[in-house]
DNA sequence: ATTATTTTGTTGACACGGAAACAAAATAAC
DNA sequence: GTTATTTTGTTTCCGTGTCAACAAAATAAT
């Protein structure tokens, strides 16, 4: 097995382990709230005027799927919608006080996530640090322009 | 944002990007067939003796799960079970001739997959290639004390 | 040797996400 | 200004994965 395959695979086997580990501590400390749920909070505590849409688009999800979430979010209380006076199609949505403690305690769990894992960072030099950021950057930028081939591939169809 | 964390993140962005692109494609090339189904063939494939158990701890996914998707497997006739003489627990599987035809296909995709981002991997050194492939290796080391720290705590409660 | 515990695999109920069909509004085309 | 197309969001149906409960075999404890 050559590097590169190295690389991508240590790279999934690696994603699939932080995703789980997380994911277990997660339910643990927000016991009744879906990971995909708190995803969207955090999200949406981030970013002003999201919508379906950009949540889709965001997390690689249909909108289907989104819609259904924030729904069941609006419901708990956890977000709310709101609408501009010139558009009466798009709704955004923001958090409510109920959704923002839901997303301090997030935050506090990110912060425990780096504090476990500052030893591994500890060791990365400033110059691997800018090695692999960039790339991910340039990885990242070639797999958007695939899939914009795509995009233009199946509506030509 | 820190470097940690943009390294965090690029790396959950990436690799979502990637594996939606990657399943675009696969279930373009093998249409009939699941990824989680060619996911199990591809494993089945490489591990001699795999069994439930194995396939399950290395996909972060419950014994349920992969009970199903091999019993769909088998039923479809890509995979077989066996035993040994000394084991009447544990059951086995390899692929069937028709299994090994579609682990071949799947085979051929990763080329292609090798293929498109060939351009990106060119760029990278053999020196940012060891200090990724270390750091992966570290975090991944990292993660395993974790979870096994879990699986301790989980049973002293 | 007998009993208790652990490991391994399966099943049924349920929740989650995707695909398709749909309605309503916005935008483009003419 | 009217019609066609695109965008945005929702709902229904269905496949997949998890959880919990379970049975059977292997292993540990005594």
């Amino acid at each position: 097995m050559n590097k590169e395959e190295q690389v991508i695979m240590g790279f999934r086997d690696l994603f699939n382990k932080m995703v789980w580990l997380n994911k277990f501590k997660m339910e643990d400390r927000l016991k009744d709230y879906k990971p995909s749920e708190v995803h969207c909070i955090e999200y949406i505590g981030r970013n002003v005027d999201s919508n379906v849409t950009k949540l889709a688009e965001s997390f690689y999800m249909t909108r289907s799927a989104i819609s259904k979430i924030t729904k069941k979010l609006i419901e708990k209380g956890f977000i709310e919608s709101y609408q501009k006076s010139d558009n009466k199609k798009e709704i955004y949505f923001r958090l409510t006080p109920q959704g923002k403690v839901i997303n301090k305690v997030h935050e506090e769990l990110h912060k425990e996530f780096r504090e476990r894992d500052k030893a591994v960072f500890e060791q990365v030099t400033e110059e691997q640090f800018d090695s692999m950021l960039s790339f991910m950057e340039r990885y990242s930028r070639h797999l958007d322009a695939e899939i914009k081939k795509l995009g233009v591939d199946s509506k030509s169809e």
